[in-house]
RNA sequence: GCGGAUGUGGCGGAAUGGCAGACGCAGCAGACUCAAAAUCUGCCGGGGGUGACUUCGUGAGGGUUCGAGUCCCUCCAUCCGCACCA
């Protein structure tokens, strides 16, 4: 293709100028504004066209608010500890710290094709000890705080990466990395005490201008529900069960009990001739993989002999042992009301076991129910609680339990607790020294960082043991507290520990003495608008949160959600398929900067769909981008000395294009912003063509315009139209809607919502004006008599015949 | 199973309830050229008609409305999330 423009000359010139003369200035009279990416981990294989798009969004923005007159807070960073890059060094047979320093140096290069206003002197990279020190020290201060606690108990474990998992790690039974199916171990293990943040981060969610999806997930993560625990004695027995229900008011319909099989009476009920039957299927299931238990959706169950009372009616239930019962959640049992809970149903018609209708919608019982009924209804065969409104039943239940002594309203969450111990090299060591006399000590904060110890060998063990259990010299130290002889905690922090709140050391990264100063944090935090993908929507979004709230209520920062605005860019395609290498369908960016430039490309990771969908790359599109850069430069080349003298016309193509650029920049339609530009292009070559040119504040506003999405181009054009200044200096235009308006519309005549012609009519005209013009156009289609007449103005007159 | 998103020409996609298909890709025709590329101009949903036109058309079927891609109801398909949380 011919160049009117040589781009890989004039994209080095801007680059380098702008580093000379940074666009982006503090000079402490603007307002900060401060958009982040999530930044990456630098893997082995660089960034493909996808991963550019999000970059592209957040560097448009960026630059939008430059023009906008904020000061803008833009850093970047390496997410360079976790699983990720420790399984890439262990492939390439080289140690973590060398194969990360490459990838990072790698990946900035690709980064930088981006021209993205980064400010450099932000970096930040979690694997650097000054960086790490400080995600330490807020490990410290939740223990301090209570927040981090020891546990042994079953976790969820990667066989594969060998290590421990959070349950936010593993999706359908599965490690979230590699896609191994997760099994139980029983380990001790470091936990945060998320569930303590539960209530905070449900409630907060309603701040946050965030997609609906995002805090859909999150809610339903956190899973908060209300119901009431209920006492059931065992009978003949002084033992009691505990049960939790979101349906006290079915208490009445409770024709059995489940215990989870890992409950801790499920063996002791077992009674008589059960017994062996019993302990059986608590065997049997504790062997069955989570993967089993998830997509084995028949109910299996064994009765213990032993039956509980129901505290309403004092009727004998059986309870029986089954895995569809989890252990973890309220109280490990249930009460199971068959007729209104659709597992229990399928549970009762499988062993036969009664089903008693509590609850109908008219009040009126169905004499042989096919499926549970699970709507609020008029109570039945509940003695004292008989027509009363179920959903005021739920409300009463429980308060009369309460006052009896047998239960109590109670809410329960599915969050858990965060496993926070990986059995991993290449982590931040957790800063703890386990003393025999004084238990878990943390290291003295002045002696952070704790380094991570260079070792030969760190390959995961497998055996539940870090890697850096067997560097004796290392382990063995002494107590901080009494002196003696202790050993350190070997485990290493999950990956999401330093991007949980890395966004918050940018903008003071190199502070010695805080994590980041009072001052500096309430000049430029929170981030106003990150972009990144919807795969940490639980994840690192979720634990951010935590993080965050945890640093306000300890002083650190005086705000309690991290990031105001969320957008999620979609991901990119090809061939019907999500960009992998093992798919073959990835799109290099590399090539497509050196042959069409990088202007170009951002036009088009732009124009190949709408921002926040999944979009389908063709190479191709890249043709259209670059036809309209260059006649876009054409057309500036070919009018700035033409003196030519402005027309009201031209005015009024810049007002409106002023108008459609922003409105649709502000609403985020980015793709439709790019055919805007098309379409204002063509429309003033059309006015070239007519005027033999274009005067010079119509070009510069289109410039302006244009300088978030090709600063290059714009740039360039903007010094050849004179300027000696960069483009960003410049203010972002203004429009004049009385300077848009036309004198004369074009309006559709429409008989019966058809439309059968046009007209042109004046703006100001009358109603019955416009409708005798329209009337007159069609005249010949009027065959019957109009029995309604409608004007939109603008738009359209309808004609209703009959 | 539950929840959400999406469904419009050959393709990517546009359309505050008001001319469906903007803008772009691909294609076709023409100009320029010895020729090709590039560039420029025109055409470009289906059926009917030489034509002005006409008729059908936004996953399917109903409905509301003067008027529906857009709002409501019932389905279908694809993708994503959650998945025995009582």
């Amino acid at each position: 293709m011919a160049t009117p423009y040589n781009h890989n000359k004039i994209e080095k010139k801007w680059r380098s100028n702008w580093e000379k003369r940074p666009v982006n200035v503090n000079d402490g009279s603007k307002p900060k504004y401060y958009c982040l990416d999530m930044f990456p981990y630098p893997s082995g294989s660089g960034l493909h066209v996808g991963h550019w798009r999000g970059y592209v969004i957040s560097d448009v923005w960026s630059r939008y608010k430059i023009l906008k007159g904020y000061y803008l807070v833009h850093p970047m960073g390496w997410d360079a500890f976790g699983l990720p890059a420790e399984n890439y060094a262990i492939k390439m047979g080289v140690h973590p710290s060398k194969s990360t320093a490459e990838n990072v140096a790698n990946i900035k290069r690709q980064i930088n094709e981006i021209s993205a206003v980064y400010d450099w002197n932000m970096e930040v990279n979690t694997t650097d000890p000054e960086f790490y020190k400080w995600t330490q020290w807020i490990f410290i201060k939740m223990f301090k705080a209570g927040l981090a606690y020891e546990k042994e108990m079953p976790i969820n474990w990667c066989p594969s990466c060998k290590t421990g998992l959070a349950n936010e790690e593993v999706v359908n039974g599965c490690c979230e990395r590699c896609g191994e199916p997760v099994t139980k171990k029983n380990l001790k293990q470091w936990m945060l005490k998320i569930t303590q943040y539960a209530d905070r981060l449900l409630e907060d969610l309603d701040k946050l201008e965030w997609p609906e999806k995002v805090k859909k997930m999150q809610s339903d993560w956190i899973g908060k529900s209300h119901g009431a625990e209920i006492d059931f004695a065992v009978n003949g027995s002084d033992k009691k069960v505990k049960v939790y229900t979101t349906r006290p008011d079915t208490l009445y319909g409770a024709t059995f009990m489940v215990l989870a099989p890992e409950h801790a009476l499920a063996k002791e009920l077992a009674a008589g001739e059960q017994k062996a039957a019993v302990e059986d299927y608590i065997f049997k299931s504790s062997m069955r993989s989570s993967v089993d238990r998830l997509q084995d959706k028949e109910k299996t169950g064994v009765f213990t002999g032993s039956y509980a009372i129901n505290p309403l009616n004092q009727k004998l239930v059986p309870i029986w042992i089954s895995d569809y019962v989890l252990a973890d959640y309220g109280t490990g049992a249930i009460m199971c009301v068959p007729a209104h809970d659709d597992r229990d149903f399928d549970f009762a018609k499988k062993f036969k076991i009664p089903i008693i209708q509590v609850i109908a919608k008219d009040g009126a019982e169905n004499p042989d129910l096919t499926e549970a009924y699970t709507e609020a209804g008029v109570m039945i065969n509940s003695g004292e609680f008989n027509g009363m409104n179920s959903a005021d039943a739920k409300r009463e239940v429980p308060g009369m339990l309460e006052a009896n002594g047998i239960g109590k309203k109670t809410t329960n969450y599915k969050l858990r607790d965060w496993v926070f111990s990986r059995q991993r090299y290449w982590g931040e060591p957790i800063p703890i020294v386990h003393c025999g006399h004084c238990g878990a000590v943390p290291v003295p904060e002045e002696e952070l960082p704790l380094l991570l110890p260079e070792v030969e060998r760190y390959q995961p063990t497998g055996t539940g043991e870090s890697p850096l259990a067997d560097i004796h010299e290392w382990v063995n130290t002494t107590c901080p507290e009494c002196g003696g002889p202790a050993k350190r905690e070997t485990n290493t922090m999950p990956q999401w520990a330093g991007s949980s709140w890395y966004f918050l050391r940018y903008v003071d990264s190199k502070n010695k003495n805080e994590l980041v100063s009072r001052e500096k944090a309430e000049k430029y935090l929170p981030v106003d608008m990150y972009i990144g993908g919807v795969e940490h929507a639980v994840l690192h979004l979720l634990y951010s949160r935590f993080y965050t709230k945890f640093l306000h209520d300890i002083g650190a920062v005086d705000f309690d959600e991290p990031f105001t605005r969320l957008f999620n860019q979609g991901m990119i395609g090809k061939n019907g398929a999500k960009m992998s290498k093992s798919k073959g369908n990835i799109v290099s960016p590399d090539d497509l900067v050196r042959d069409y430039g990088c202007d170009s490309l951002r036009l088009y990771e732009l124009f190949v769909g709408p921002p926040e969908l999944d979009s389908e790359w063709d190479d191709r599109g890249m043709d259209g981008v670059y036809r309209f850069l260059n006649r876009f430069w054409n057309l500036v080349m070919n009018s700035k000395d033409s003196n030519v003298k402005v027309t009201e016309e031209m005015i009024k193509v810049r007002h409106k294009m002023i108008y459609d650029i922003t409105t649709r920049l502000e609403a985020f339609s980015l793709n439709t912003v790019v055919s805007g530009f098309m379409e204002y292009n063509n429309k003033l070559i059309d006015l070239f063509k007519k005027e033999g040119g274009i005067d010079k504040e119509t070009l510069e506003t289109a410039i302006i315009l244009l300088a978030p999405f090709i600063p290059h181009v714009a740039e360039e054009l903007w010094s050849r139209l004179g300027h000696t200044e960069s483009v960003f200096i410049e203010k972002w235009p203004v429009y004049d809607e009385n300077k848009m308006k036309d004198n004369e519309i074009e309006i559709a005549v429409q008989i019966n919502g058809k439309t059968k012609a046009v007209v042109m009519v004046g703006a100001e005209d009358a109603k019955d004006i416009v409708v005798a013009k329209a009337k007159d156009t069609i005249a010949d289609k009027l065959t019957g008599a109009v029995i309604k007449e409608i004007y939109v103005p603008g738009k359209i007159v309808n004609l209703v015949m009959k």
